[in-house]
DNA sequence: CTGTATCCGAAAAGATACTG
DNA sequence: CAGTATCTTTTCGGATACAG
């Protein structure tokens, strides 16, 4: 990955190093921020994971998701469903049954988002070594 | 990237795929939302961002972030000091100057995170688009 | 089964004033 | 300059009850 990243790297974040402050006129800071503000909470990017490779219905995710409401899973989803990131499909049975679904763009977001999810395995211990060395010495 | 990103991606994400509910107990759910807990936010993704290619001191960061109040700019920075991600040196001068730069660990994770930049920034517009389509309907 | 509606507490974030 | 302290507003998320 690493020409083409460090190659996009620079097209994105150029604006930011000699213009200070047009970060969020010229739209990276304002794009960043919007993606936080969608899959940046606790379960977005949880439900992600879970649809990476196989559609699921509403009770599979609760089940498989441990801790989440059904208020939470609710919202959550139909905010997937709304960026476009997820489908669901309401199918007229009874009991009523409901899959939801990755879209293409929601797949695309599953290579960066396990990119970071792999550094926040790798780098947990190390982590959480500086966060004791840092409340010892500051205590 | 994508080899590798494969055999890693099934290394994290296969205890979700068929073992439900097990995400949690084996850590990765929890190391995702611990990262998230840290970065996650509003503001620390885009520090890290500044402090990418330099130091910065703390009123160039201010000024460089248009929107960061003083008190959540202190917030952050403290806190991702606490997790050994960028480092603060101060100096003994008249009137006081203190630096803030990126550690090793806090490098590591420019790449995963421009990734995740480049996407915000690749599918902004499909998000608007289909965010506008959905409230169309929905209405 | 798949939600919606309502209420509540905790936590995040913003505004403002003050300090070494 | 680089913060801290305090207060208020906003948002997030959990619990519960109810509905198609």
């Amino acid at each position: 990955m690493s020409i083409e990243s460090i190659a996009l790297d620079a097209t994105v974040f150029e604006p930011l190093t000699g213009n200070e402050g047009a970060c969020l006129e010229t739209g990276i800071g304002q794009a960043v921020r919007d993606l936080l503000d969608r899959v940046g909470d606790k379960w977005s990017l949880l439900i992600i994971g879970m649809l990476r490779t196989t559609q699921l219905r509403f009770s599979e995710l609760q089940r498989r998701i441990p801790g989440i409401s059904q208020r939470m899973l609710t919202l959550k989803l139909r905010s997937l469903e709304r960026d476009g990131l997820i489908t669901r499909t309401v199918y007229a049975e009874v009991p009523p049954r409901v899959e939801y679904e990755l879209t293409a763009m929601g797949r695309t977001l599953i290579e960066p988002a396990t990119a970071l999810a792999l550094w926040a395995v790798e780098h947990q211990p190390a982590i959480s070594h500086a966060r004791e060395e840092f409340d010892r010495k500051d205590k």
